[in-house]
DNA sequence: TTCTTTTTGTAACGATCGGCATATTATTTT
DNA sequence: AAAATAATATGCCGATCGTTACAAAAAGAA
């Protein structure tokens, strides 16, 4: 059967430019002119190879998912519950600031559409969120099985606390903070993480910060 | 002089009106017709009041800004910095999720634009959040000098962690968290505080979350 | 070459955007 | 009552929104 006529574009690098757009800009505020000039292809090609806006920011919103894969499975599979925190939120404060100068700081999930009109994106994005923070609070239930958190350590409230805390790094990036200063917030807020032995030490001691 | 006809509108009342469309849809989510018909006046009406869409955003972040005055003047008069933070992130916890009924859940200053296109209104937001955040720095740095933080504290970094959790609860508020569930966040983040003297306490087995 | 298939570029669609010109209505002052 | 003033309602402005017809162009298959 006939091929016609080859793509002028390639489809990853596509997303990757469309993914800056709605990153920086957010969804609503994206315009199609903005994506299709960032993308280099006319809007007829865009419809033809994601339907619509809204299918295009899907797949852009794969892409996001799938490139974090690796660092969540990374980090879930730490051996106690704490370097699990640890590992996330220091992760999480590594590239909310430096996201290697082609996207602008901050996450894309906050971004792209925390309130944008009557879209159904927001509520796309908290699932998002929402998926991640149960990952976290499954991995933590299984470490009150093993012991490895206390056993009156709640881990939906531990997941929701580092939920919150890697949105609220999320934002102190978006407004211009430091790697350095976002690393010193996590440890900080690590500072608050139960321990089943020792004593806890102040992180404001031990790091002096 | 002459005193022309009367204003069919009150002012407060509006602005009002106004929030809850901001807060809802976002700065650039909310549109003339959604704004005039909260209201209740016709456009005209609103040029000739507030003059733009961004002038009765601008009167809308100021009485957002008037509202929470008096919350942040009582806490920052608290006697202690762990006091400070402690009422800072409940008092956060408790308006974030329940708003009265009248707006929604969350953070005018988060929902109504954390990315919006090429307007300025992010950037004006993120100014407003720095300035609550300078606000508990100053307090803090007060807190270092009287001995009620450690020598070792960092009032930059303490006030950066409490605004970063902040933001953070709001965005779980946005994404339907119970007032509760905020509260156990904060309470937890509140474990990670510096106390001079007495040994800390892990929060887990102290209220059992 | 001719046919078929897919993508491309051009151009335009209706809808909605923020904003405003104009004229009418309502009130106070003279 | 007449003039002056200010806010009202109606209707429309050009621009931009996301989306799509349409035909030319480029490839493989016949």
């Amino acid at each position: 059967m006939a091929a016609g006529r080859p793509r002028s574009f390639c489809t990853e690098k596509a997303l990757d430019s469309a993914m800056q757009v709605f990153w920086r800009k957010g969804y609503e505020g994206a315009s199609m002119v903005d994506l299709t000039e960032a993308i280099g292809i006319n809007s007829p090609s865009l419809y033809a190879a994601f339907g619509s806006k809204e299918g295009l920011f899907r797949a852009v919103l794969e892409r996001y998912d799938a490139r974090r894969i690796a660092f969540m499975e990374n980090l879930l599979a730490a051996p106690t519950a704490q370097e699990v925190a640890e590992r996330f939120l220091h992760g999480v404060a590594e590239f909310a600031a430096d996201t290697g100068g082609k996207n602008p700081p901050g996450c894309l999930l906050l971004q792209s559409g925390l309130s944008c009109g009557d879209s159904i994106i927001p509520d796309e994005l908290a699932r998002h969120r929402a998926e991640k923070e149960a990952a976290l609070r499954e991995r933590f239930e299984r470490a009150v099985r093993e012991g490895d958190l206390p056993r009156t350590a709640n881990p939906s409230t531990l997941a929701r606390y580092l939920s919150a805390m890697a949105n609220g790094i999320c934002i102190q990036a978006a407004s211009g903070a430091s790697t350095k200063e976002l690393h010193e917030v996590a440890a900080l807020a690590l500072a608050a993480w139960p321990i089943s032995g020792e004593p806890q030490t102040s992180v404001m001691e031990k790091e002096s910060i």
